[in-house]
Formats: structure tokens, sequence, C-alpha cells
DNA sequence: AGCACATAGTCAACCTGGTTGCCTAGTGAG
DNA sequence: CTCACTAGGCAACCAGGTTGACTATGTGCT
């Protein structure tokens, strides 16, 4: 595999700068392809409510706020978005009065399943520019840093959005 | 230099997963290393703000806000706080009586310099934990994404923040 | 059973950081 | 001089969050 070039030294904030770069560019590519599916971009909040929501089953309000690190009443909103969206559906919990079971709905694992499609349309486009080696290697290093930062909480930490 | 681990198979929308987290705790690691140097955080607009000013020398706003890809409103607003803080000044525009000249104060600069010193330090965290070949290769492959999508107009890309 | 305390979710108001539309003062071409 | 355009600011608005308070429900203790 082809070694880095050598040549350039880098720079004092420079990843970082490309990294705010490349996250938009990434961002931008997504909604190009969802535009193309004839879809609607929703918002990078909405994309981990639903990749919880996958992850971890049906989930309360309360759960899904303190996943994605906002109060529950900025939670709250996000959901009765989803919901009038049809995404998510809202079900009363089997043993606590006051809580409401959230889940996707058949719409909502639908377009979940298509964004994941396109997502990896995204990287796979990168992937052909640099090689599946190199991908794979920055997906890597992307983690040592994770790690070495956040150890076993890594998963716990919000994304930017 | 290593090779990157075969083992794990890219999983669809993981790479663009961590590229959200890493960029986030980037942030913050930056923001620990300010707070150790009794600094309080700016927000990444206004570190695009110092670059930009060092970079091009004074400009108007409008010529900002075409930079920043936001509104001359947003741009006034972001002039203001940083004036405010001591940061920017204004001088009148040595043609165009309707115009003022942004620039750098001695103290936006020491911010500035702090401030790449201190993504340095980030920067030379993670070169430690997978080398510098390594972090150049993430670099150099952050670039081909962005050439692939942009091209030239890659530097004009608004960051996300 | 009753009570104190805690919690789930919602409401209204607020804040931040943007946008929009409009304004005044200034510019430049004809 | 006139007119079309521009620079920057004002006020109001919007999106997406927060805060504090509220009601209904749950829990644990006596």
């Amino acid at each position: 595999m082809l070694v880095a070039d050598q040549g350039e030294v880098r720079k004092p904030g420079e990843v970082a700068l490309l990294f705010a770069m490349v996250y938009r560019a990434m961002t931008d590519h997504m909604h190009d392809l969802l535009a193309e599916h004839g879809r609607e971009p929703l918002r990078p909040a909405h994309g981990y409510v639903f990749r919880y929501l996958h992850r971890t089953g049906p989930v309360t309000i309360v759960e899904l706020a303190a996943q994605l690190d906002v109060t529950k009443q900025a939670a709250s909103k996000t959901v009765a978005e989803l919901v009038e969206w049809g995404y998510i559906e809202r079900c009363p919990h089997p043993t606590d009065g006051r809580a409401q079971i959230l889940a996707l709905t058949k719409r909502g694992k639908e377009y979940m399943r298509l964004a994941d499609r396109l997502w990896g349309q995204v990287e796979d486009h990168w992937a052909g520019l640099v090689g599946d080696d190199r991908l794979a290697a920055v997906r890597d290093d992307l983690k040592a840093y994770l790690d070495s930062r956040y150890g076993d909480e890594r998963m716990k930490l919000r994304p930017v959005w």
C-alpha cells in the first residue's frame, strides 16, 4: 500500500480544520444523495435518534435525552417532530403510567436503512479515492483518538451536530 | 509502518459517525487545554474569523460574511462580540465611507497564536497515538475527499460549527 | 392508607445564533 | 444631479436548544 506523502509538514490546526470541512462536505454529499432519492434531509440529531432506537430498541424520552445529551424538553421536541413526520410512534409504557415508549415505525426503519446505504456510498466514494485499506486506517486512527480521550465511555460521547 | 488491522470490515455510516464524535472530542480537548491556560473557549465561528483575518488581512463585514457563508447581519453580530471582547477592532475604510475595516488586535493575535499552539498539541497527542506518518496519511486522505468534492473550491467550503 | 419525595413528560418563556426585510448613508456611472 | 446599487445596522423572526414550573404517576416509608 502506498506510503503517505512525506513532503508536507503538518501545520498546527490543519487537521482540525480539515476535519470540520470534511464533516461538512460529507454531510452535504449525503444530502445530495438523499435528494437523488427524493428524500428530505433530516438533521443529524434525528439520525442519532434513529440509530439509538435501532440499536437499543424502544426507549423513553428520558433515556433518549440522556443518550443525546440534551434536556428532556429538547428530546421531547425532537420526538414530537419525528412522530409528526411518521418516523417514530409513541406507545404507553407497560408498567409506568407516566412514561411513553418510543419506537421506530416502518417508515422510520425504511428511512434509516436508506440513510445507512447512502452513508455507505459516501464512504465507498472515499474508499475509491484512497483505497479500502487507507480508509480502514483512518477509521482505526479515529478510534484510537476517541479511546485515548474517553476509553469505554467513547460511545457515550455526543457527536457534533 | 504498520499496516491497518484488516480484521474489521467497515460498516456503513461508521466513519461518518466516528467523524462527528472525533470532531466533538477534539473540540472538547481543545477547550480543556484553553482552560488550563485560563482562557475562555471561543466558538468555532470566532476561530474562523481569526484565521481569515490573519490569512487575508483586514476585511469588511461583507467580505467576512461571504467567507463565513453567513448573512451580513450574522457576520456583523459576530464581529460586534469580538470587538466587545477586544479581539478585533474597527477602522474607517480608507476610500468607502460606508464600510469599515476589521482587523485583529494584539490581543486577538495572541489568542490566535495560543489557539494554534493548542490545536497543535491536540494533534501532537493524536500523532503520538498513531504515529506522525499515520496522521499525515489521515490529513492527505481528508484532502483527497475534499478535492474530489470541491476541487479548487475546497478552501471556500464553510466548516461545520 | 396516607404522606413525602421523586420522576416522566409537557408547558411557557427564554436564550443563542442564525435569517429576513427594511432602513440610512455612501458610491459610482451616466 | 439622478439613479441604481451597496455597506452596515435595526428590528423582528425562526430553529433548536435551556430553564423553571407544573400535573400526573410512582415509590417507599410509617
